[in-house]
DNA sequence: CCGTGATCTGCAATCGGTTGCAAGGGGCGA
DNA sequence: TCGCCCCTTGCAACCGATTGCAGATCACGG
């Protein structure tokens, strides 16, 4: 009877409406919210759709719909486990307003133009770009085509119009310089992702400023290949070979957690000996072995918005690109020395 | 000139069949792999479907080819870091064959029906189940759609016909159990995932068959929630409160991970006081603030062969289950005590 | 019993491509 | 130059759905 659970092949709309005696426009009536059926003819279809195991081809339907929801979700950093609870929210926050996310990895920057037009050809209603070491262009690209895109964790360009949701890396550095100078510390460096990544730039200008402004200089700026643990671990291991420091500020919460190992490795003591700030306030920063003092970017708020945003973007597609930022704060544990009495 | 860069609306076949001077037939030919098409006529389509920014429509061709390369992807466990090294292989792996991953978040069991509708509407040529908690029936019910699956991470089923690729667990437990027995301790524990994960009950299966052969029992065995750190701290410290033991199985590294952690809050050396063994090796088992002994998992074997799994079962719908099991081997770090001398 | 308006229904065109088939055209040998 | 064959090409049907439009149906009041 299930034709569709025998297996032989799908079950299309016409067998539908053979089988319940009706039109195709009955059928497709019946399966389209808000289109005009009578109880009966309903009855009809439904029971014959039941018995012979219908469902819709959703990707038919879009030809003439011209909407898929499907969203390209696009990342470049599978090396941060940041991006677990990252995905979770994404792919949770799109299930939940009916939208399939397309997953790319474009780990591999050389595939940046190749995955693009794999996007549109897929016809995705949107894009949601999750990454701040994309180069600036990028997401341009997408908009410039017309795909409507949001920019997660990313930074309001000027010179592009494109929506962006992230944090206020900005401000970030400043409240890690400020807790810094608060507690005396006076030969400070910083250790950030890579050089061209917007979250480093920023986080890096805003923590300068900020200790200018209190007559510091930064002893050290070194920059990471990646935001990964084994990354964090060789630059401040290439940190420490220079010369020595109060304290590291570092532009990513797994780029700390390697620092904080290179210093268990080396035996010096966190905070005794050298003091360490990451950026992010994952999961793991709390965790017994590490207890990082960190600057905390609402990750949560940032994703919940990006879908919003991304969602009215495809419904109005017309619409002004927005900047949506969100504050950072401070969460004080143990990498950084308490207030001297 | 370029419409679909100026953004009106996409370019479609006929528009450059017109501006070619060709037949639609032409134009769809050029751009089909190995059909015959005469070299003037070629460059024509492609100077004009260049001018024109033509993007052939994937979905549309999927109508009559009845392929669309989407291959769903499914997990459950967003909690893992394991995961974050997971989906980065089959990301790219599927990637490389020209396959597009349509990621699912199952994290909320309910939807289990609902996500399985879904793939099936949108025409997936085949879907990847990537979890060991799941319940068994499944992917079966997939395999009963005759959508081609292949279950990564789970475990060969007598009951049910379904593809699978996975480690040998119960081996894995084995060499758990060997590895404690030859280190001299008497009083074990087990600290498993989800008491229903397959992966759970193998590895404690192996090591509990293994222990009773060296004439041993499992002093304690405890279940924790998730394959997650904080379901593991929390487990590992419910069990030191019921009694003391001299080492724990852990049956994955996070929850391992959680464990060494409740250790380390309580005061407890690890190994001094009491011995810890993870499941899987993951990066972060190396990592200088845990480094556990665990018993590695071939994960990069398993995804690639997952991979090429699902790409023979779609083309070749008719083909038999398979079940390729690999084998573990112990890692040996610092969380078990060495041999005595 | 009939006219009227509102509600349903089916026809047929359309979405963007693919493909079997038969006709057209060119190249080649005789 | 003619004829044959093969390589190209276009026609038209089809993939599985949606939708504007016009005609059919229905209930209802007069």
């Amino acid at each position: 009877m299930d034709r569709a659970i025998r297996g032989d092949t799908r079950v299309t709309l016409r067998e539908v409406a053979e089988a319940a005696g009706v039109s195709r426009s009955a059928v497709s009536r019946t399966f389209t919210e808000g289109a005009c059926v009578s109880a009966r003819t309903r009855k009809k279809v439904e029971k014959a759709a039941r018995e012979l195991g219908y469902r819709p081809n959703v990707l038919a339907r879009s030809l003439t719909t011209k909407r898929t929801a499907l969203i390209g979700l696009i990342s470049n950093n599978f090396q941060n486990p940041a991006f677990m609870e990252i995905f979770d929210l994404f792919t949770a926050g799109l299930q939940n307003r009916g939208l399939r996310p397309l997953l790319v990895n474009l780990s591999d920057d050389r595939q940046a133009e190749a995955s693009l037009e794999m996007l549109m050809q897929y016809s995705v209603d949107g894009v949601i770009v999750a990454s701040s070491t994309l180069p600036e262009g990028f997401s341009a690209t997408l908009a410039e085509a017309r795909l409507p895109v949001v920019h997660a964790f990313g930074k309001p360009s000027t010179s592009f119009d494109v929506n962006v949701v992230g944090a206020d890396n900005l401000h970030g550095g400043e409240l890690a310089a400020d807790l810094l100078v608060e507690r005396g510390y006076r030969s400070i460096a910083f250790l950030g992702g890579p050089k061209t990544a917007s979250s480093t730039k920023d986080r890096l200008q805003g923590f300068k400023r900020r200790l200018r402004q209190a007559g510091l200089k930064i002893a050290q700026t070194l920059f990471a290949e990646t935001y990964g643990y084994d990354a964090g671990r060789k630059t401040m291991a290439a940190l420490l070979d220079r010369a020595s420091v109060e304290a590291v500020f570092c532009g990513d919460d797994i780029l700390c957690v390697g620092a904080r190992d290179t210093c268990r490795a080396r035996g010096l003591a966190v905070p005794g000996d050298i003091g360490l700030i990451g950026f992010n306030d994952i999961a793991m920063a709390g965790w017994e072995g590490y207890r990082l003092t960190t600057v905390r970017q609402p990750i949560h708020d940032i994703i919940v918005s990006a879908v919003e945003l991304i969602v009215s973007q495809v419904e109005e597609p017309g619409r002004a690109a927005e900047a949506r930022i969100f504050p950072c704060r401070m969460v004080e544990r143990d990498t950084i020395r308490p207030h001297a009495e």
